[in-house]
DNA sequence: CAAGATTGAGCTCTCAATCTTG
DNA sequence: CAAGATTGAGAGCTCAATCTTG
């Protein structure tokens, strides 16, 4: 990443990237403080719980659970530790793989998890689809996804 | 943002946003990882340093700052705690009004930008840009916008 | 020894309380 | 009392070290 030579963003550039990288500060934010707010719950377990629904048996290793929310293992320890404080997720050592652990959404956290999803859902459509275009829908989403797909394997171990 | 009887996402949105949430999650993650492996720089310190650079007589009030990168009050002394203690910001007393204060950049923290500058537009390049068709640009700065305007008054009291 | 998960220590930010000045 | 800035406490994550099993 340390090329030499290199030219300047050019004046539309320099004001789309000026955009972008206010708004990946300020989106997190206001989606998490909507959700606090109505739901008093965090982006992150939110996000934890809808990957559990959607999984089969509702389950999902730890590992699999740390790199689809693109956090690290320690990290999604925590997470899952208060969680099932919460009574929202159980924690079931795998059984072909003693050194593994399943994190499980329970029937509470299911509903949990149905109680917060219009919350959140209005909040995505009033802060981003609001303002989306619908002819500009398939542009977001391509260069979204190339993002993602450039910077994913980062910092994660 | 407790609105009822609220349409799930259509399937082209549902995969747009999918892949912004992800974005808004990793791009930031991986700019800060290449701007620390290149230059041993945080993202947030390099933010201020711009901030800075760009600002009449390269100073600005404590407040501006904190509002200007989105950050609280609090969060934005302990930032200058540590560019004053590498030396590349100073902290000078407000004359007009004894209440505030000034972080000013030293001409050590404009050569240390300077020479930071190149990396991260190699990363915002590689990472952002290259994927960015020319003709999507509009659309980006566009929506990002829009995002940002609803998005900014959250938090950060 | 390698892989999955957890634990301890530490960093960076926020919130609430405080100090100082207008 | 209000506004600008800082300080103390705490939340939430990461990194490095550890424990356990393959």
């Amino acid at each position: 990443m340390g090329a030499t030579n290199l030219k300047p963003l050019s004046p539309p550039e320099e004001v789309a990237w000026r955009a972008l990288a206010r708004a990946v500060i300020v989106l997190p934010r206001a989606l998490e403080a909507d959700l606090m707010a109505a739901q008093h719950m965090s982006l992150s377990e939110y996000g934890v719980l809808t990957n559990l629904s959607e999984a089969p048996y509702r389950r999902l290793r730890m590992s699999e659970l740390a790199s689809g929310r693109n956090l690290t293992p320690a990290g999604m320890t925590r997470i899952v530790d208060r969680l099932v404080a919460e009574g929202l997720v159980e924690r079931i050592k795998c059984e072909e793989d003693g050194r593994g652990a399943f994190a499980v959404l329970t029937d509470a956290g299911f509903r949990r998890l149905e109680e917060a999803y219009p919350s959140h859902l209005a909040s995505v459509r009033a802060r981003v689809m609001e303002h989306v275009d619908p002819g500009d829908l398939a542009a977001l989403e391509r260069i979204m996804s190339k993002i993602v797909e450039t910077s994913e394997d980062c910092p994660q171990k």
